[in-house]
Formats: structure tokens, sequence, C-alpha cells
DNA sequence: CGCCAGTTGGCCGG
DNA sequence: CCGGCCAACTGGCG
């Protein structure tokens, strides 16, 4: 091999991008990693320069703050290792860079401002067509190793059914060639996989091409019309977790839909932005330009100028900390939300999504916008950020910037601002899914029960309940302790939870609402034109010394102090939302717990 | 400052 | 199935 040919590594990842929690960099604060990396690309990537005598390292580009952190280092790494670095935007329409630029430094918060920018820049490049064959890389030596994965932080532990030091495949692959191992080889076996839906290059490129077939859908879509309660097929693409992985180019999407919708010749008019299927990549662009121009402090509030502080239950403690990443104020929200993120708030249509998200990793984006103001704003006012880091462990397409950016939105501190537009769980299901089959298919021990009940069972007489085959009765004591963190991965640790079971006769049942639904949808409106009128954004020092909600907010309304039914234990609170030092979930497991498991690179 | 548009609410009356 | 009301928010722009 010549010494003056080129010699390329083309860098591949994928990222974990749950590494962008706040919580996960205030731990590392605590306990840094090692001057000198031991594994990961840190390590690695020097030593390969080295021994392949690599002459230009290649990859793409990535705003993600974790990675932008990292791929500086490599960048370092490179310099001095005198490899030259190529870096290629790829993973958005625009550089949200450039966005960002053109938007005079200030990040996009709306669509129509995001268009705006976007139109002084050139227009995204069409994709490039795949390479006929690549070089042969020729003897690939490896005199070192990657030093082994501690179990300290094996974030799929639950899956595994050997240590992850054995199921542990170097650098070279279990088969020796630096292929791409199984999840078997993994040392996860396929039952684990509760998910329908399957990655990779051929599978993305197949779904798209059989959408495109369907011109009229293509050229028509417009998304608020589509139902959130089908399945089998979705009412949407489904291709957001291909666009994640990378397994699908935006650009392809992108240029292949507009192609389709010229193709259509049919009697309907095409669709625009933002309902149209272009106008959802720029809202995906839009969040990745927002984040772009704010930072790391786009997955929070604190810190974050264009967020509201909204004093929520189960606030993140200030500051970040591994050991107590939120504040229990108040044990009864804290219940509500365990409920919520198992799919067992005795709401049917919230609880059908929420185990189609455990179990399937998607659900629909309006299904994304029910379950998402239940918790916050419409119902159990938790803070958006326990909300995002459940989906941030559930979702198959979890992205940080459309995470935080649609958790915002739907919690009205950013994006949007109408907080009297509440969804309700019984009227907004009914309204796409009038008998309720999405419910029986994900709540299925509600599935013999009469349309007219099918999304308030326990309205249901008595008679109804037993001829249905499952009674509705408030939820048992002692089960929440069970369920392990909210953002625990499926399936529940120790197995099966649902249909819920009597302790005492082991029949089957569903519980009763965890609370009354209007009555705190009314408070969180109240609460909301409260916390607009006080007017705090996350970058101001009352939030960020953490003395805003005692302050400004203390002497409110406590759930605990009324009879709500809960399931959980039922404490007195006093009055006021006094910061309680309890640790996020320590009785459950708790995230530090978590982070501790789930470092990887 | 005032105006207007903003992907995707619920409810009641016709 | 549609339209208006509810009570009223923001960002972006002139
Ligand atoms: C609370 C909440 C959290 C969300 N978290 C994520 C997330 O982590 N990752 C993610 O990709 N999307 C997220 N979304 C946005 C949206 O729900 C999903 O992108 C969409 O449901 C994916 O399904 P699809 O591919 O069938 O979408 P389609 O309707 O077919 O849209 C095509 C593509 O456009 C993009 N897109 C569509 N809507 C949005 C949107 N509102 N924001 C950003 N991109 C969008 C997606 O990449 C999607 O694949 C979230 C929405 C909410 C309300």
């Amino acid at each position: 091999m010549s010494t003056t040919s080129p010699r390329v590594l083309y860098w591949s990842r994928t990222d974990l991008r749950t590494h962008d929690s706040p919580a996960l960099h205030a731990a590392l604060s605590l306990q840094p990693p090692p001057a000198r990396a031991t594994r990961g690309a840190r390590a690695v990537l020097p030593r390969l320069f080295e021994e392949w005598r690599i002459t230009h390292l290649v990859f793409e580009k990535d705003t993600d703050s974790y990675a932008a952190e990292r791929d500086k280092e490599i960048v370092e790494l490179a310099k001095e290792a005198g490899v030259e670095v190529v870096v290629e935007t790829g993973r958005t329409l625009w550089d949200p860079e450039e966005v960002v630029k053109a938007h005079g430094g200030k990040p996009t918060m709306s669509l129509s401002a995001f268009m705006k920018a976007t139109k002084t820049l050139s227009d995204p490049s069409e994709p490039l067509p795949v390479p006929d064959s690549l070089p042969d890389p020729g003897e690939l030596t490896l005199s070192f190793e990657n030093e082994k994965p501690s179990d300290d932080y094996d974030l799929n532990e639950v899956h595994r059914c050997s240590h992850p030091d054995e199921s542990y495949v170097g650098i070279r692959g279990p088969k020796d060639d630096f292929s791409v191992p199984t999840l078997e080889e993994l040392g996860i076996p396929e039952p684990s996989v509760t998910t329908p839906h399957r990655g990779g290059e051929s599978i993305a490129l197949k779904n798209l091409a059989d959408l495109l077939e369907n011109k009229e859908y293509i050229a028509t879509f417009q998304k608020p019309q589509t139902p959130p309660t089908a399945f089998e097929p979705a009412s949407t693409t489904l291709l957001s977790p291909h666009l994640h992985f990378g397994s699908l180019s935006v650009r392809k999407f992108l240029y292949d839909v507009q192609r389709a919708t010229e193709a259509y010749s049919g009697p309907k008019k095409a669709s625009q932005p933002p309902t149209n299927l272009p106008g959802q990549l720029y809202f995906r662009d839009m969040y990745f330009a927002a984040q772009h121009a704010i930072g790391p402090a786009f997955a929070g509030t604190v810190g974050n100028p264009t967020t509201r502080y909204i004093p929520w239950h189960l606030p993140s403690s200030i500051p970040p900390s591994p050991t107590t990443p939120y504040t229990i104020d108040s044990p009864t929200a804290h219940a509500w939300f365990l409920r919520w993120a198992w799919g067992i708030t005795g709401f049917p249509f919230v609880d059908a999504l929420m185990r189609q998200l455990r179990q399937e990793g998607w659900i629909h984006h309006l299904g994304r916008h029910m379950v998402a103001c239940f918790l916050t704003r419409g119902g159990a006012y938790v803070d958006w950020e326990r909300g995002a880091e459940v989906f941030a462990e559930l979702l198959l397409d979890h992205e940080p910037a459309c995470n935080a950016g649609n958790w915002m939105w739907l919690s009205c501190t950013a994006f949007f601002a109408q907080y009297y537009r509440c969804y309700s769980p019984v009227a907004f299901g009914k309204k796409w899914d009038k008998s309720g089959d999405f419910v029986r298919r994900y709540v299925p021990e509600l599935a013999a029960f009469p349309d007219k009940y099918i999304y308030e069972p326990h309205l249901a007489p008595e008679e109804t309940q037993k001829k249905a085959g499952c009674v509705v009765k408030p939820l048992e004591e002692g089960i929440l302790p069970d369920l392990g963190v909210a953002h625990a991965p499926p399936p529940p640790p120790g197995g099966d939870l649902l249909p819920l079971k009597s302790q005492h006769l082991g029949e089957k049942y569903y519980p009763s609402p965890m609370f009354d639904f209007a009555e705190r949808r009314d408070f969180c409106i109240a609460r909301m034109k409260e916390a607009y009128k006080a007017g705090l954004h996350g970058d101001d020092p009352r939030v960020l010394d953490g003395k805003a909600r005692d302050e400004l907010f203390g002497g409110l309304d406590d759930p605990d102090s009324n009879g709500d039914e809960t399931g959980g234990g039922q404490e007195k609170d006093g009055s006021t939302l006094k910061r309680k030092r309890t640790s996020g979930s320590n009785a459950q497991g708790n995230l530090s717990g978590w982070l501790k498991k789930g470092r990887k690179d």
C-alpha cells in the first residue's frame, strides 16, 4: 500500500441520543470519564489512525450536544495525528447552523419563520446515487482491542440473558469481519423484542416505495386529518425511526414525495405546508435548528431562554442532580406519573396509547399530543421533562430536538401558547374512533365492553362490566412500587403487569380514573394562566437558582390535600408546593441507577 | 403599538 | 356535519 494514496476512515455512528440528558451531564461532572479514554471512539479512533495509516476521517455532522462535544474532541485528536477531517451535513434538509444564521442567530420558533429563513438558502441537495462499489480496504490488522464494557453502564440489562462482558463482541465483531452483531450475538434474546417495526435500509426503502405508489395519499396528505387511532397500517408514514437511524435519507424522502405529488393527476387538490408531507419534514428541521440556536439547554427548562417556566409537579432538580433527578413535591402527582407511564391511568384512550408506545415504540403524532397534554398542562400538571424522559426511552424514533421541541409545544412552554385548548381523553378518542377499536386492541381487557362505555368503562353498570369479563375498580395499593422507574424499558421487570389482577381473588380488573378529568383540566388552565402572567423563562435568575417556585408560586393548591384517588400512597403534604428532598424515584430504583447502567459509546 | 395567523380542542346549537 | 362560541395565547410584522 502506497503511503501517498489516501487512506480514508468513514466513521459511521449511531449515537445513544439519550446522552443529551442534563442529568447525564451532571453525573459526568461528578464522575468524569478518565482523561485518557480507555474505550469508545475517543480511545479507538486515534489508535486506528496510527495502525491503519489513516489520512482522512469522514463523518456526518451531528448537532446534538453530546455528539457535538465528542466530535470536537475527535477532530482535535485527528489533528494531532495529522489526519484530515471531512464533515458532511446529511441528517437534516438544511444545515441547522446555516438556518440559524439565516434567521439572525435566533432560534426558529415557528414554521413560517423557519420557511422564510430557508428561502434565503439554496435548496437541499438531491439524494446521491448508491455507490456501485466500495474500495477494498486491504488487510485490516488490529493489534489492540476495545476495553470490555463494565456492567456499571448497561442500558440493556433487563433485556440481556448474559453478562455484557460475555456477550461483548469486540471491534471486529462476532464473525471477525467488522460486521454488525445481531441481537442474539449481543446477548439479547428475540422474545424480548415486542415491537412489530423493523429497521434497516431495505425495509425503509420498500416502505417508502409502497407509500409512493398511492400518489393521492402522498399528494393530498393532511396531517391533522390522519387518525391517531389507525393501526396496521398506521395513518402516517411511520418512517420516523428510519430517519432517526439513518436508514432513510430525509432528502430522498422529500424529493420522492415531491415527484409523486407532481405526478398525481387526480381530482383532489395537492396539500400545502404545514399540513403536507414536506411540511412534516420542515417541522423536523425546524426543531433541529431551534435546538442548535439554544444548545444543550434545549433539552430542558433551566437555562433555556425560549421556554416558559411553569411550577409543575415533579420538577427537575436545580442544579441537575444524578442522584435526585427530580423532586417529588407531591406523592399523588408521582403516582399519576407512574400510572401514565405504564398505561394504567383509568382513561382507556390514554392507556391504550401508552401501552402501544411501550410495546411498539411508536404512536401517532396526535396520540402523542393526547398523552403529552394529559401529563402536563391538561391533567396531571407534571413537568414535561418527565414525559420527555419516558418518550426518550420508549420511542424508536427518539430524536432529542424533536422530542424536547414537541414536549414544549404540547406543554405550552414554547412554540405554542393556546393552553386553553385542551385534549379530552374521552372526546378526543371518540372523535376518531367511535367504536373504540384502538382501545380494544391495546387494552384487551376492555375488548368486550359496549361502544357506549369503551372510553368510560367505570360508568358501565356492574352487570355490564361482569358480562364484559372485567370489573372496574380503584387501582390496588402496592402496585406502583413494583413498576420500576417510569422510563424503564419494556417489558416490565418481573413480567406481566397487565392485565391487572386483583390481589385477593386474582380476578382481572381495569382501574377507575385516577382523577376527575374536568376538575384537573380546570385546575391546570387556571395554573397556566397564573404562570403565564408571572412570565418567567428558563434563563431567569430566579429559575436558575431554583427559588422561583417557592417565591412566586408558594401557597397553591396541592392534589394531596384533597381526596383524589391515586392508587399510590396518599400522603398529606400541606397546602404549599414545598420542595421536598425526596429522591426522584428512590423507592422504585432511580435515574442515577439507570444512568450508571446507561453509559456507553 | 396593534394586527394577524397559527398543522391537530370541546361543546352547544342548528 | 358545520359554525360559532369559549376566553384569549404567542411570534412576527408593519
Ligand atoms: C410529545 C411529542 C414527542 C415527539 N417526539 C418525537 C421524537 O422523539 N422524534 C421524532 O421524530 N418525532 C417526534 N415527535 C413528532 C411526531 O409525532 C413524529 O415525528 C411522527 O409521529 C412520526 O411518525 P411518522 O413518521 O408516521 O410521521 P409522518 O406524519 O409520516 O411525517 C413524516 C416525517 O416528518 C417528521 N415529523 C412529522 N411530524 C413531526 C413533528 N411534529 N416534529 C418533528 N418531526 C416531525 C418525522 O421525521 C416523520 O417521520 C413528537 C411529537 C410529540 C407531540
